[in-house]
DNA sequence: TATTGTTATACTCTATAACTATA
DNA sequence: TATAGTTATAGAGTATAACAATA
């Protein structure tokens, strides 16, 4: 552990107090969060919470969310690609991946075009129009990383992309 | 951008084929991630989805989620809290602590404590086994956080702790 | 009037299982 | 028999709204 002087460690033995059912009211400031400062998972869990809550912010107006960007982001770059193809890249069950997909169609940004050589999949493209969303979606998305870059600063947020490159 | 020769660079033109329907095999590896390579919340969300599962799955034997530990962990450590105080602390719907609380309860973890002075308000303590469960717990969480050392390494790691150490 | 805990609803997401039509 | 897409279900998690008891 590196961080130094967090909240928790200001609560050496916390459990002094022999206090059963007083009231106690704490400054939320002063809530030590103990073990918790020393797991990576809270503070990820945390920031992607904001970044997610940022990005359907951003993306607000024109209705999209993080996985429909990711879903129409995949099959723009690779046109005719299967479902399960686009499932497995993005770490999506194939199971969801169809109501996400029914809800893009219904708006006209994909088509499932049948297979024809193999009659059981569907080739995934985007149509004209969803080409052209994609790339508004884009430019909202690049906004919506500024946020993210003036959240934690430059440097850290290229440090960031470094460390987990291989989650991708 | 920091990270380079990413996937999607060795797909600069990817709509080239005119391809409609057609069948078109893709090793997955093939597969370019565009413009999400650039954006942080995506390998953040991938990242957090492994993390939580390592917890799950380091967990599994004792039945504890990350919500539920970090819940335990800041009772433990502030014995006497409303479940108002531990919701803005950690972030959860008070509606959703209702129903963690009744599951700890349950279990004989935690224990709801009527407060004297303020009678709308529950103090929130642990039990005596749930202190007992709570050390073990902490020992497989720490556990979960050297499989996170391994996979990113100790010196990312640390640095991803100082990078969000604001999301808290 | 405002707050605490509770109940309820709806929608997202994850995890399965089972079904169909193809291979 | 195996796979692609689909349908269905259950549980976690998020976001609300409304209510009773109490402040």
């Amino acid at each position: 552990m590196t961080t130094s002087a967090t909240r928790a460690e200001r609560h050496p033995s916390p459990r002094k107090r022999a206090d059963t059912g007083a009231a106690r009211p704490h400054d939320p400031d002063e809530i030590g969060l103990d073990a918790l400062v020393g797991h990576a998972g809270y503070a990820v869990r945390r920031f992607q919470i904001w970044i997610f809550q940022d990005f359907i912010k951003t993306l607000g107006a024109v209705d999209i969310r993080p996985t429909q960007y990711s879903v129409l982001t995949v099959i723009g770059a690779n046109p005719g690609l299967s479902q399960m193809a686009v499932a497995k890249r993005l770490g999506i069950e194939r199971a969801r991946l169809v109501h996400l997909l029914d809800s893009l169609e219904q708006r006209k940004l994909v088509r499932r075009i049948k297979s024809k050589t193999d009659r059981r999949s569907h080739a995934l493209h985007l149509t004209a129009p969803g080409e052209t969303a994609l790339a508004k979606f884009k430019t909202l998305a690049a906004e919506h990383e500024r946020h993210v870059e003036a959240k934690i600063g430059k440097e850290n947020r290229e440090r960031l992309l470094e460390i987990l490159a291989g989650f991708t």
